[in-house]
DNA sequence: TTGTATGCGTTATCAC
DNA sequence: GTGATAACGCATACAA
């Protein structure tokens, strides 16, 4: 078939150890034989194998990146694919492949990572995701390939490498943020109560009202598990006696949707609901009004995630170090100092 | 280290080749010996070696997806995720593992591309764009490793395995549309001319106006490279003597711009200005107002380009064949018949 | 139905 | 500095 290392050997009259050595440019061999087998190597057209060379050295220099059930929804959200674009960029550099999971359901996932892993298909794995429950994590944790998680780890925090934001004092600040602007009664919508970070922003949020000496309202805060519900909560928060002037929404595009059922109700943004979200992708530029947004620099997340996990894969460390990115409230139109008026 | 075939072999007591047949569920084992050679593989905890498999069949069952440059604009595009997604799908259910190029400028993509090729990483490429110039086609025909292209071929359109809409009756279409909604001066905001779905929708586009023997106004039409062009664009557009009373516009992204743009400037949608816009994204659902959208069935496209290009690996085709995934105009809310105050 | 021998294209370990 | 030889883990043609 295609020309080998030997073919390469026999023409340049050495054996192939000396051709191997002259494709890790091995400082033992001599100038003028690199010289020759380069120039034969070209002449032959010859390319490396990569599947013989993984096979002989054990290592793919391929890792594997796990998107959360479905991708539909990973790659629906601006979340995911701005990771993955950062994960890519990371490994380009330092010639790394990507190898993604392709799994519909949380099983087909698992699957996917189990083929990853048992089949030596990658040197590492990034998790995008934390969730409670799930299967993957424990497993990485158990199999001992390199792994780091993109998330707060839902348990045995000492033992993974993650990167994740502070989404505690994320929710907080933002919350804050609206109390700052003089509102009160401030509503949240946050994400399915399954994945740590809806857990966290919800417990941010209402560590801010508590701080600040405001009653904790069920009526509202909602923590829907599809984007589907989210008309509803807007109509239901809007339809109280006293609904909320602020909103804190859990992701640009949910609020995106809110922003539409407000337009379609007639609630002006910001003058009659304020509306703070998160993630700072571009529809929160090109919204209108355009969203202030907590910046969570998805692309640093997916950047150090990267770097972490390589660096694990070419040195174990003695211990599982966590990098916190630190968030930026991105001040745009969708929010306003609370007025009279509004305010009753 | 791992638990290998012979392992299970030796324990088992049979050869590794028996192994290795009931691996592949030959039939021409005895079920009685499948069965304790299963037992001793649960036993030892036997996993598949994929890599030693792949250089022993010379198949990778994986396939290479290629994005445009860069990816951050690819995947900040609602398009590529959802072609990623539908290629994901399909590759799951085929078992086929997927991995992607990461280089940021075309250059790196295409030595990414080379790699991929010539390193047998894998058995086939999906590329899911067409574009003037660009080396990876012509690399790709060349080197006879199956491939499929979502989009049409710039050149040799008969020698390529192509999956796409009719992209020029897709935009003569949404122009049909407004012209039958009674409009007159219909503007045109595209994209990047390199790329060959941006040349004939603009074609299809002009299409239509002649056809309705309206003319041709280059104030009217702008192809930009970026985004950031579009405010631009828009405030110059509405700033004619005789602005466009409905626009097409080539993505929703950049249609949600639009939309920004105008209600800043105070130009009611669809009121003032109507608004057709292309892949039916998510966006197209949550924007206010919605956007009427051509939806390309984007899922669609990277469907039948994995469908195909997995059947071409497995069996050549004599013949190149294409397929055309119909495209639907999905009414919403951005667009009306024409009113006599607006057509002044 | 099962076993033996060989190859897939590299790298790594010894020699020399 | 360079060469022979043995892995790496599996698949397969050929025997039996």
């Amino acid at each position: 078939m295609a020309v080998t290392i030997k073919d390469v050997a026999k023409k340049a009259n050495v054996s192939p150890s000396t051709v191997s050595r002259v494709i890790s440019d091995s400082p033992r061999i001599s100038e003028q034989t690199k010289r020759k087998v380069r120039r034969v190597m070209e002449e032959m057209g010859y390319h490396l194998n990569y599947n013989a060379r993984v096979l002989a050295q054990q290592k793919t220099r391929t890792i594997g990146v796990v998107m959360k059930k479905s991708s539909s929804d990973s790659l629906h959200d601006p979340f995911f694919p701005e990771v993955l674009r950062a994960i890519s960029t990371y490994c380009n550099k330092e010639d790394y492949s990507i190898m993604l999971t392709t799994g519909e359901s949380e099983e087909e996932i698992f699957e996917d990572v189990v083929k990853m892993v048992r089949g030596r298909r990658v040197d590492g794995i990034i998790v995008t995701y934390s969730k409670r429950n799930d299967k993957v994590i424990p497993y990485l944790m158990e199999s001992k390939l390199p792994f780091v998680l993109v998330g707060s780890p839902v348990e045995a925090e000492e033992e993974v490498i993650y990167v994740d934001n502070d989404n505690l004092k994320a929710a907080e600040n933002a919350t804050d943020y609206l109390v700052n602007l003089g509102h009160e009664r401030i509503g949240y919508i946050g994400g399915d109560l399954d994945y740590d970070v809806s857990i966290t922003r919800f417990e941010g949020y209402q560590a801010s009202l508590t701080k600040n000496k405001f009653p904790l309202i069920e009526a509202y805060m909602e923590n829907p598990k599809t984007k589907a519900e989210v008309e509803q909560i807007v109509l239901s928060f809007m339809g109280l006696k006293k609904p909320p002037t602020a909103l804190v929404v859990t992701d640009d595009l949910v609020a995106l949707k809110v922003l539409q059922v407000c337009r379609r109700e007639k609630i002006s943004v910001p003058k009659e609901l304020s509306i703070i979200s998160f993630n700072n992708s571009i529809i929160a530029q090109v919204s209108s009004p355009t969203l202030t947004s907590v910046d969570t620099q998805v692309f640093q997340l997916g950047h150090e995630a990267a770097k972490c996990l390589i660096e694990e894969i070419n040195e174990a460390s003695a211990y599982k170090k966590s990098i916190i990115i630190p968030t930026v409230i991105e001040k745009r139109e969708s929010c306003k100092m609370l007025t009279e008026e509004a305010s009753n």
